[in-house]
DNA sequence: GTAAGTATACCAACTAGTGAATATACAAGC
DNA sequence: GCTTGTATATTCACTAGTTGGTATACTTAC
């Protein structure tokens, strides 16, 4: 009935975020995500009431998972904030490798919503955006909690570029530049601008 | 015939760089593109093979016009590299908040063509991409060239950052962020570490 | 027996792309 | 000055398939 304890719902999002994430949500049908999920379309307009609806549960969805993801990378690495921030983008590097990443979900959902600016999924996507951001930092808010927020917003801002350019290039250097270019400003205003 | 002296051929690129831009290229059916050029869906089929020939004509057409408008405005800006560059980013923030904005063209259609990899319209933005990035780093390297590429390349990661945040939070001072940031690194790294 | 969950079958609208005919322009033959 | 030929350019009508969403009925579990 409610949002975790459903397992039907859940095989629906299940394969929702594989198709979705895998071809875009324009080219999936809701057709070919009940079929995946092993259920008829019926069964899933029961447990949404629109594909709309759908899209944003994926989003929401990935919200927790993504934010581990880069908290236990910036956890894992030695070093000052300048090197667990690079530490995340040289994971990134990596993972954005894969033939089977393919953008940021968040990010290419908005980007194909775009003609429709209160979307649900737009709104989910920004709550993302946000809280990693936060999450962001207060883990660089060991000096200057100002400071530490300004340098965040740089970070996201670098990331998401990053993101961008390697889904439109394919070359994983830009996401290297990338965590470079965070290291720099992170060392230019946090550590009296060396 | 050829490419520019075409009116036809122009009048439907034209039409698709409206529809498209404003849509996204998945919900604008080759029907509404003709319709919108006043002429028959097989008058396109005569100038273009396929849709996604059209797709690729209309960022192709685009490269261009994006050029001369950030090469303008940063020739308009008073003072240093830093400030020519900030002021190509106050533009920025500008024109995003308009709300016919939806985003940068070349990396919508490249999110939205994510699962076509070889896509020539992804070829053809990757390539403005790529002319954006060299024409900054000339503008840049008065100092040291080496430097003027790794610069230029960071700027263009915040600068799609900044498109990308914008379109997700529709709050214009990730833009204002991101060209900041990027003056911070102009002078981080031409300007002797200040 | 009632309510939640699932299935079959269907719809009207829309999709990219095509076959065959036609209109226009301009040249050559006479 | 006509006719004929040919290449370019455009239209009408169509196909074959897909789309999001729904009306109706069946099956469980309690």
């Amino acid at each position: 009935m409610s949002e975790e304890a459903n397992p039907t719902r859940k095989r629906l999002v299940d394969a929702a975020t594989k198709l979705f994430y895998a071809e875009g949500i324009g080219r999936v049908s809701v057709d070919a995500v009940a079929e995946k999920a092993g259920l008829t379309k019926r069964t899933l307009y029961y447990h949404f009431k629109s594909k709309d609806d759908l899209i944003a549960a994926y989003l929401e969805g990935r919200d927790q998972p993504n934010l581990e993801q880069m908290a236990g990378w910036f956890e894992a690495a030695e070093g000052g904030a300048d090197k667990k921030v690079e530490a995340i983008f040289t994971n990134l590097a990596r993972v954005t490798r894969h033939p089977k990443w393919k953008g940021c979900g968040f990010l290419r959902t908005a980007a194909e919503l775009a003609a429709t600016p209160g979307h649900p999924a737009v709104k989910a996507g920004a709550r993302h955006k946000t809280n990693f951001e936060k999450w962001l930092a207060s883990a660089l808010s060991g000096h200057d909690v100002a400071e530490a927020k300004m340098l965040a917003r740089e970070i996201v801002l670098l990331m998401d570029g990053a993101f961008s350019s390697m889904l439109i290039h394919h070359n994983p250097d830009y996401v290297a530049a990338a965590g470079h270019a965070a290291a720099t400003l992170i060392r230019a205003r946090m550590m009296g601008k060396g």
